[in-house]
DNA sequence: TTTAGAAAAGTTGTAGGATGATTGGACTTA
DNA sequence: TAAGTCCAATCATCCTACAACTTTTCTAAA
C-alpha cells in the first residue's frame, strides 16, 4: 500500500510553524507578534494565507487580535483552550465530580508509582500550604493547595492525567477563589495532607483513595454550604 | 461600570453562523457545502472573510476542503476533535487509566442517581452484548460493550462526564478492535456485566466500584498480554 | 512648560479581482 | 463498452485598494 501523498496547504505550514514557534517559547504568552507586513516576508507568503493562518489560531485561542494594535499570544495550549471552554459550560459541581475521578486515580497511580523526586515535591508544597494556613491568606493557601494535588497527580507519572487535571483544574480555580474570598470562610486542618502524603509514601493504595474522598467530599461540602447562603 | 462593547468581526459572525448549522445538525457529517461562491452570497461576505471563517473551522477539525472538489462536514464538535488529538499523542495504557477514572466515578454517581429510564437502558445493552457474544462477533460485541458503559455514564447525569468519556472512548476503541480482532482472542463472561447492573440498581456505591475495578482491571491485563505477545 | 487636541503613521478588517492547481464528470473515439 | 481527452466547477494563492481602529507624533493654546 502506497502512503497517500498529501501536501500540505501554504496555510497549514504557516499554522504549524507558529504553533511551533508559540510552544516552543520563542513567543511567550503576552508577546506581541511582528505585524503582517513582516510576517509575510518572513514566511514568504501571500497577505491571505499569512491571515488564514493567524485567524485559525485566533479561533483555536492561541492568538488574539486587535484592529489597529496587533496580535499578541493568548495561550499555548489549544487543547487547553478547548478544556477551559467546556468547563465554562458545565456547572462547579460537575466540575468538581470530574476532578474528583482524576484525583481519585492519580492518588491510586501516584501512590504505586512515586519515586523519591515526587515524595519530596510533594511535602515541600504542603509546607507552603502550613505557610500560607498560618498567615490566613486564602486566596495564597489555594494556590499551594493545587501545587500539592498536581504533585500528585504528576506522581502518577501518567501524563495525559496530567494535562487534563491542569486544564480542568485551572478554570475551575478562579471560581473558587471568588467564592471561598468573597465568603471569608476558610478554616485548614493540616492532618488530611499529611496523612494522604504518608499513604502514598507507603504506597497504602486504599488508604489514599480513602483521603482523596474525604478530602473532595469536605471541599464539596463546603462549597455547597457556601453557595446556599 | 460600563459593560464592554466588543463588536465581533464579521469572521468571527459567519465562523459561529456555520458551527451552528452543524451543530443544528442541518449541515450533518458527510456532507457537501456550497461553494465559496454561493456561501460569499449568503452570508453576505467578501471572498476574504469566508474563506477565513472556512479556515479556522477546517483547522478546529469540523470541515475538511480538498481543492478541486469542496468543502464537506467531518465532525459536529471541536471539542471531541480536541480530546481526539489528545488521546492520539497519548498510549493506550495511559489512556485506559484515565478511562478507568471516569468509569469509576461514574459508576459510583449513577447508583446514586440512577432512575428507572437509566436501569431500562442499561439492561437493554446488555441484552446486546449476549447476543454478540453467542454469535462469536469480537466487533459487534466490542461495539455493544460500549453502550452498555456509555448508558452507566449516562446514568451518571453529569454532562461533562458524558461527553468526556465519549471523546476519550472513541479514538481508543478503534485501537482495541484492531488490537482485539487481530489478535482473534475473545472470551467474554456475562456475569460482570449483570452484577455492575444490579449494584447501581440495588444503589451500593461500593459494589459498583469494586466491580468496575474488576472489569478494566482484567481488560488492562487483556491488552497488556496482547501487546506483549 | 504643560496639555489638550489634531494630524500622521501604523495595524488589522473587509472587499473584489485575477490566475493557478486539482478534481470530477461529460464527452469523444476506437 | 472502455479508455482517454477535454471541460467546467472548485479551492488555493496572490494582488491591490480602502476602511476602521490604535498609537504615536506634532501642534497650538493656556
Amino acid at each position: 500500500m502506497l502512503k497517500k501523498t498529501e501536501r500540505l496547504s501554504l496555510v497549514e505550514q504557516v499554522v504549524i510553524q507558529i504553533e511551533q514557534l508559540i510552544e516552543s517559547g520563542h513567543w511567550q504568552i503576552g508577546d506581541q507578534l511582528p505585524a503582517e507586513m513582516q510576517l509575510m516576508k518572513e514566511f514568504d507568503v501571500s497577505r491571505n494565507t499569512l491571515r488564514e493562518a493567524i485567524r485559525a489560531l485566533v479561533h483555536a485561542g492561541l492568538l488574539e487580535t486587535k484592529q489597529g494594535s496587533g496580535t499578541v499570544v493568548k495561550s499555548s495550549s489549544a487543547f487547553g483552550v478547548a478544556l477551559h471552554r467546556q468547563v465554562e459550560k458545565s456547572s462547579i459541581m460537575e466540575t468538581l465530580e470530574v476532578r474528583l475521578a482524576l484525583e481519585r486515580e492519580a492518588a491510586q497511580l501516584a501512590a504505586i508509582r512515586r519515586n523519591d523526586h515526587d515524595l519530596e515535591a510533594m511535602t515541600e508544597s504542603i509546607q507552603l500550604c502550613k505557610l500560607a494556613s498560618e498567615k490566613g491568606n486564602v486566596q495564597e493557601f489555594l494556590q499551594a493547595d493545587i501545587i500539592f494535588h498536581k504533585a500528585i497527580v504528576k506522581a502518577s507519572h501518567n501524563k495525559m492525567l496530567e494535562r487534563l487535571y491542569e486544564h480542568i483544574t485551572e478554570p475551575l480555580q478562579s471560581s473558587i477563589v471568588e467564592i471561598m474570598v468573597a465568603d471569608a470562610y476558610f478554616n485548614y486542618s493540616e492532618e488530611i495532607h499529611y496523612e494522604l502524603l504518608e499513604a502514598i509514601k507507603q504506597q497504602d493504595v486504599q488508604a489514599a483513595i480513602s483521603y482523596v474522598n474525604t478530602y473532595i467530599n469536605d471541599f464539596r461540602e463546603k462549597i455547597k454550604r457556601i453557595q446556599e447562603d
